[in-house]
DNA sequence: TCGCCGCCATACACCTGTGTATGGAGTTAT
DNA sequence: ATAACTCCATACACAGGTGTATGGCGGCGA
């Protein structure tokens, strides 16, 4: 981060064309894990030169750090939220949270991200940390879920976790489109 | 692969220094993913130069073709069987499999190469049908378990995907090591 | 209008990896 | 011993990325 450009008005808060480089660097680690993340190539796909990103940026490590502040503030609820406008039951919010498919456009790109953080956190410290935050985060929110469920604390803990493994594994299990496997899902894992 | 190096005697099948080659790569691959699976720097490990590379293979692509088919043939009872020695039950046997855990010094690498590989899959064709194929093999190893556990087909099948996700999940999900999500997960997968 | 500053382009030195071509050491067959 | 073959080292041309230093362009403020 640059000596906190002082922006004007109108303006987004100032980071502006840090987070756009930030979102292509995203796109570029759900392409192609952290190591595709080049200054280079997201320079060309943006339009500009390194130049740009010299001033943004102190170097690659300060992106790392900028890509893992901005995974851990946006993670937390890209899993989650977004559901609960209507305070339906904890039953179907549940539901709901299964149902989101990882196979959408922009889905995609998200269990692309979780796949590649986590195999990036198995050489970087930062990134570790991160995800083990993240994952205690969604683990008590899962679990305090089940627990409006009616289930108590350990038992709803063990079914969050089942929960939370059932939903990364469709970013890594590769299934036939239609396998039934898939449907009533929420019947084994909320009743 | 080289016009098919024609070996004497007591040697091993001709695949033995093209082996250690896959070995290495293998692991560059549980410790970067597939961009780390770089010549030069498996050369250095080895002891050796590019030289000895480019006699046993023609270049990286057939490297990615060699690893894609030495974990295909090893990754369908790496994580199954030399468990059916003795004839246990079958509830045994997916219990056993849930314990061997995916944190010991071995199976960590396993656990890594797994998410590298997917990973992998979405931008190559090959290993996204390799992943493709061990995924059925491994669903229907896991599915006829359960039916031989007492299950109708769809449940069973149903239950083998939950049971293959918890399985995957311990690959991505951080966690307290001494969580109790994971004690006792069996009784709540297989009964 | 003039200078300042935010933002980016350009140029340079350096490093690392790929693929190929060629040579050389060691072993085996005849 | 000589030829042939296996296996690897060496050298080269090339491509691509990193970081830095420096210059340039446009807008805003006094």
């Amino acid at each position: 981060m640059p000596p906190a450009s002082p922006r004007k008005k109108n303006e987004t808060p100032a980071t502006l064309d840090a987070a756009a480089w930030i979102e292509a660097a995203m796109t570029a680690l759900a392409e192609g894990g952290i190591d595709a993340v080049r200054i280079d190539p997201l320079a060309r796909k943006l339009g500009v030169t390194r130049g740009s990103f010299y001033w943004h940026f102190k170097d690659r490590a300060a992106l790392h750090l900028a890509m893992l502040k901005h995974w851990r503030e946006g993670a937390s609820y890209n899993v989650g939220p977004r559901i609960e406008r209507k305070t339906t039951s904890p039953r179907e919010r549940l539901k709901q949270l299964l149902a989101l498919p990882y196979s959408g456009p922009r889905a995609t790109r998200a269990a692309a991200i979780e796949v590649s953080i986590r195999l990036w956190a198995r050489r970087d410290k930062n990134a570790a940390r991160a995800v083990r935050h993240i994952d205690k985060v969604r683990l008590e929110y899962f679990t305090s879920h089940f627990i409006d469920h009616g289930l108590a604390k350990p038992a709803a803990r063990q079914r969050a976790y089942v929960f939370y493994a059932a939903l990364m594994a469709e970013a890594l299990i590769v299934v036939d489109s239609d396998e039934p496997a898939l449907r009533d899902l929420d019947k084994f894992l909320l009743d």
